[in-house]
RNA sequence: GGCCCAUUCGUCUAGUGGCUAGGACAUCUGGUUUUCAGCCAGGUAACAGGAGUUCGAUUCUCCUAUGGGCUACCA
């Protein structure tokens, strides 16, 4: 362990909306990456100042997602043994709507050194100069009516607005010339001419700061050294580079990463699809799929490797192997290294897995005994995807499905040909003694059957799965009756080859 | 409209001033096989365009095009 004297501190500060988008998720992946592979810490941070679009229950559910993936915070907020939102962190409190006295003397203090002002416009005078200037195809920005009020016009101002029960907003005096740099990781030096940044408003008429406010007092004072975030970000950088002059401050070092897009390259909207990460882990995804996956968005280790653990992305993550190109959300490779992921799942472990699916297809675990149950996830276990794909895939084990006569039949034979080779095996398995409804010895004698009498494997094997599964696609016929006869005996097998007969 | 960013197979991406531009997913073909999956072996497929620099540009520069982000008392 190294101790670096300037400690790596890096901050994932999600504003609580009710769910945790895919981008959300690459982001607070990189950062903790970053942060376990540096020796530092990572804060969780809420950012709450927008009251309108509160969602109850929003930290605890962010929480829940990320300790499923692997991901936890060293500040901020954390779930207890008993899955409680604590808080935690020497520079408490971590939620932005308690830290409001902090923003205001702030935004206080950049008035009195002239880097900031008060303003009484109302939103509709607002709405009609933004009008006016798109009209006048000029790029929509405050007039900055209120910059240069003298004193005694300020007073006046604030006896009238008070009286009518509002507040004035803060607003930040940009420099009106020059130009503002921000050196990213990433993307390099971004050179901004002054004169186009807004005077944006930097508290707000209810008291809360606005993000641009907040992010710049928190991060300095959480003693952040690295701002890593999304690529969305980049244009207001200027501005908060400018506050952290203003306030004299000194500035972190800043990485924004690339956007995550829909296929027709807009920003990840849930419009086209699912973007929370909660939809993913609900439909099957295991979580070591959706972690290797996400961290290959815009990242990689310039190798052939793309098989990580979380271990195997903290010792490899590095912020200059991020690129600067959109990514396109497309989970086809997902699918993929999903299922290699089950398949590396040992039985037990995927059984466990695949229970409450089961139970979410209607399937009633309790009433099976746990080794069949384990033997069907073998026989699927190679097979699947995704793990929300077992009810339909698995549905014969638990009631035969209606099925076509014609199902039976094998390509190059006919019913009358199918009829007889299931009578043939009828009569074959019903000889058998319970203990031969194994798979070898079921393959090893329905071969022997099928060289003896010359036949073609298909034109048994084929009626034989379909009679047992009632299904077109499904695992080898000696291993579905295999498991069939550790569930139910050896006469259920029996009896859907009847039933197949039957019906031809 | 303004500002900023980006551009290698369909997708994620590697890569270099001179390479048959590499890998993976997807797709296609063949093999194993009753079916499906898996596995194995192959195939198709990309440097946005134009100038310039250079003996030589996919690579460096500029321009254009296209796409995207931002442009709120949202974050």
């Amino acid at each position: 362990m190294t101790d670096t004297t300037s400690q790596i501190r890096v901050r994932f500060a999600p504003s609580p909306t009710g769910y945790v988008h895919i981008g959300s998720l690459r982001t607070a992946l990189f950062e903790f990456l970053f942060a376990r592979k540096n020796n530092g810490k990572l804060v969780l941070r809420i950012e709450d100042t927008d009251r309108t679009r509160l969602v109850e229950g929003a930290v605890d559910n962010l929480l829940k997602v990320m300790k499923q993936l692997g991901i936890e915070f060293d500040e901020g907020f954390y779930l207890d043994e008993n899955n409680q939102v604590k808080e935690r962190g020497e520079l408490a409190p971590y939620l932005q709507s308690q830290r409001l006295p902090l923003y205001q003397k702030h935004a206080l203090e950049l008035i009195s050194k002239g880097h900031a002002y008060y303003c009484f416009c109302s939103e509709e005078r607002l709405e009609e100069v933004r009008k006016e200037q798109v009209a006048l195809k000029k790029p929509p920005m405050y007039d900055r009516k209120c910059r240069n009020l003298t004193k005694e016009q300020i007073e006046e101002e604030m006896a009238k607005i008070r009286e009518q029960g509002r507040n004035p907003v803060v607003r930040f005096a940009i420099p009106l010339e020059g130009q503002t740099v921000i050196h990213d990781l990433i993307y390099g030096d971004i050179t901004y001419e002054n004169k186009i940044l807004d005077d944006h408003v930097l508290l707000k008429s209810d008291g809360f700061p606005t993000y641009h406010l907040a992010v710049v007092i928190d991060d300095h004072f959480m003693q952040i050294s690295h701002i890593i975030r999304g690529e969305e970000w980049m244009p207001s950088t200027p501005k908060h580079v400018l506050l952290y002059q203003a306030f004299n401050w000194q500035i972190p070092l800043m990485a924004h990463i690339p956007l995550i897009v829909n296929p027709d390259k807009t920003k990840l909207s849930k419009r086209q699809g699912d973007v929370a990460v909660e939809d993913f882990l609900n439909k099957g995804y295991l979580k070591e799929a959706l972690v290797n996956f996400v961290a290959f968005l815009g990242w990689n280790p310039k190798t052939e490797q793309e098989i990580f653990s979380m271990q195997d992305l903290i010792s490899q993550f590095d912020l200059a192997k991020i690129n600067k190109a959109a990514a396109i959300f497309d989970t086809n490779k997902l699918d993929w290294m999903n299922g290699l992921y089950i398949r590396s799942r040992t039985d037990r472990e995927l059984t466990d897995l695949l229970i409450p699916y089961w139970q979410k297809s209607g399937v009633d675990t309790q009433k099976f005994k746990r080794g069949f149950l384990e033997a069907i996830t073998v026989l699927e276990k190679e097979r699947l995807k995704k793990l929300s794909e077992i009810g339909e895939r698995t549905k014969y084990f638990f009631a035969l499905p209606e099925y076509d006569a014609s199902l039976l039949v094998w390509k190059k034979a006919d019913a009358t040909d199918a009829k007889n080779k299931l009578s043939m095996l009828t009569d074959l398995l019903s000889g058998f003694s319970e203990n031969k409804f194994i798979k070898a010895e079921l393959e090893k004698e329905i071969k022997d059957f099928i060289a003896n009498n010359n036949f073609d494997n298909g034109s048994v094997l084929w009626p034989m799965r379909a009679a047992l599964t009632g299904m077109q696609a499904s695992p080898p016929p000696f291993d579905v009756a295999a498991v069939l006869a550790l569930g139910y005996g050896k006469d259920e097998v029996i009896k859907r080859l009847q039933t197949g007969m039957d019906k031809l």
